[in-house]
DNA sequence: CTAATCCACTTGTATTTTGCAAGTGGATTG
DNA sequence: CAATCCACTTGCAAAATACAAGTGGATTAG
């Protein structure tokens, strides 16, 4: 499941990326991580694409193999799981930001705020920053 | 395979991004047209990635299906077809420039040149800019 | 103390998508 | 006018996905 230097098909930076996020349903749990505020595999499951409990498991086990994820036990309840995005994971921010504002042009049934494309044009920057107070 | 407003699992725009791009062979392709100056079928082939000639063909299909890649004939060999950017595709230059961005700090044997990051981080929209004019 | 419930998964199976190899048909070149 | 180039298409085996059902340990209710 996880890659080793030799296993990715060309170390192009897009194509790396796409080795770890590349499919329909990982960026959607970061998305529920970054944007959210979820954190249980019963909140991701939830969500409103209905991702597949097997589907899920697997791309939280990939997500964690490659350090976007971690996990911990809840501490108040000892048989719940907190998920968490590392610092790897915060870091996509920026790019989920710019995927967020294309599709908020091109989406004609977008559920973007429209102030968000106007505060993006206006103070990318201070946005960005704004966001990752929140995660 | 296209989609209409009541096919998406959802209005969200992370959503909405993966619906049209998120595999991993599509943005490959817009990687090509962005930053390769590619143009014909049999480039997109020769990439690194050793895409199938039949996955091609459908991602091309569906790019244009989309509104992000256009085809035309090629006014000087009549039977070769050129694909290039519509105004839409090259909207995703800004999120394909933080997705390189971030492989090059976590891929350890990206081929990214090490003054891009610099770069990046001094003077994003110049980047921005720079590499508009190009394609 | 015990039964029911909750939680994070796992398993089984049918369907869909992918990867690989080979083939096609029209235009161009020699 | 035969060979080659180009942009695909086809067939098939293998892998990934979707959907439904089940599991096993921890927590809660009575």
């Amino acid at each position: 499941m996880q890659h080793n230097s030799q296993s990715y098909r060309s170390h192009c930076p897009i194509n790396f990326i796409l080795e770890s996020l590349g499919d329909k349903w990982t960026l959607l749990v970061v998305r529920d991580l970054l944007f959210k505020g979820k954190r249980y595999y019963g909140e991701f499951l939830a969500s409103d694409e209905n991702i597949s409990t097997n589907i899920l498991a697997n791309r939280l086990e990939k997500l964690e193999t490659n350090g976007i994820v971690s996990r911990r036990i809840d501490p108040e309840h000892k048989s719940k799981i907190i998920y968490s995005l590392t610092e790897k994971g915060k870091k996509l921010l920026p790019m989920m930001l710019e995927m967020t504002y294309w599709s908020s042009q091109y989406d004609n049934c977008s559920n973007v705020d429209p102030a968000f494309a106007k505060e993006f044009e206006r103070n990318r920057e201070g946005l960005i920053k704004r966001f990752l107070e929140m995660s």
